[in-house]
DNA sequence: GCTATCAGATGTACGCTGTACGCACGATGC
DNA sequence: GCATCGTGCGTACAGCGTACATCTGATAGC
């Protein structure tokens, strides 16, 4: 029995490409990239999976779409302050956005077909350093560095879903189980007296690690 | 026709857990992650999809007897060298690894169930740097701030498979294409004085951001 | 040498995936 | 009232991971 293009309410909302993505995005943050599968996304818009393929050429182009939509979420350093805060601005923006958008890491940079808000992005990023005295190849350094550091914390960040103290000790002990007690002893001590000390945080290290970055970089830029 | 087990040659070699997971790095080593499926690797082997399921539980459990082979391949800090030589041994180490195993970025650190090559690849580093003078916060630091930028980099670099500089220069023109000209200059610039001059290698770019870090970590180190 | 046993390889089958292809139907232009 | 067209849909197919039952060839006991 055919019905109308109607949502549950009966009122008429055409599909279009913007909500096809955006519920991609959606079902994308809590079910993950695997999760995201053509199916679940046309269910969540109460349609056929191949009503999709009308407004998104393959599952690729749904993907490329959506990793723009994270770049879109970025905040540009367009401000009148100096590289340095707008570089800090960047950088925490960017790991939010990560942070929200676990599935994107490892794609933000890989797209053959990057979006307007991907260029934009860069290009923003890039005039930021150039106007405030990098030249071109330190501007190279300096890009590689904090995007291979943002990147890299979020990834090695992403798949830590430990809320809670108790779930990261029994995640801690399920991991040395197998193994004779004493066999990786610096690991051991740096596990028990570190990481399961209540309240501990890996995402507070992050703002060191960048504040070194951004430290070593202004002396590279004074002796340049 | 069921035929006896036996490879091309007639003579046998019986199916390991060694066997089907070196068969599976290799395979991935040249089709990536995606291209590697269980059917795959058995034709590699010569031998039915399930019989796999012999020696290896399922996908998963594949992959994480994988990951801890390309921890095996990272050298150890282990000689009398001080931590600086050290660390940047391992971080060309690591990323050599990374290199020639690209399916394994991104999958390195979230393991739920590490092997032992992982657990002892941790427990030396962290033993390295403790015996140089880090405290554990300071271990946290470091750690966590190198291997951030070595996961990052290698994850920026994965999706850059230009060997020439022609293959680079069509890619570029294929990205700006569906824009007009002069949207984005600033990116414009970067790419065409450095990124497509002749010459230029990406690569280079991780011993700079490497050296950085390492000179950070030396002050913080200094001034604990 | 014969037979019982059993580990290991296999064949079949199921539910899932992306998506090619052709059709159906409502809105629009005349 | 009729033709046209854009948009959503149904069917179908190949390929995926893997549960489960079965077959087979090597070994052990006598």
């Amino acid at each position: 029995m055919p019905v109308a293009t109607s949502n549950t309410e009966g009122t008429r909302t055409p599909l279009t490409r913007e909500r096809v993505v955006q519920a991609a995005v959606q079902h994308a943050d809590g079910a993950g990239l695997e999760g995201l599968t053509m199916r679940h996304v046309a269910k969540a818009l109460n349609v056929a999976p191949m009503a999709l393929y009308r407004h998104v050429a393959n599952r690729e182009d749904l993907i490329d779409a959506m990793i723009d939509v994270v770049f879109s979420e970025i905040a540009l350093p367009l401000g009148g302050a100096g590289w340095k805060p707008a570089m800090r601005e960047r950088a925490l923006s960017l790991r939010d956005a990560l942070g929200r958008h676990r599935w994107a890491i490892g794609l933000m940079e890989s797209r053959l077909r990057p979006g307007p808000a991907n260029l934009r992005h860069h290009d923003a990023v890039i005039g930021k350093l150039r106007s405030a005295g990098f030249d071109i190849a330190m501007v190279a350094h300096a890009y590689s560095l904090l995007d291979g550091y943002i990147y890299g914390f979020a990834l090695t960040r992403m798949n830590m879903p430990f809320d809670t103290d108790a779930e990261m000790d029994a995640m801690a002990q399920h991991m040395f189980e197998p193994f004779p007690a004493n066999e990786y002893p610096n690991l051991a001590e740096f596990v028990n007296t570190h990481v399961l000390k209540p309240g501990y945080d890996y995402t507070e290290e992050f703002e060191y690690g960048l504040e070194v970055i951004l430290d070593g970089l202004e002396a590279a830029l004074g002796t340049d």
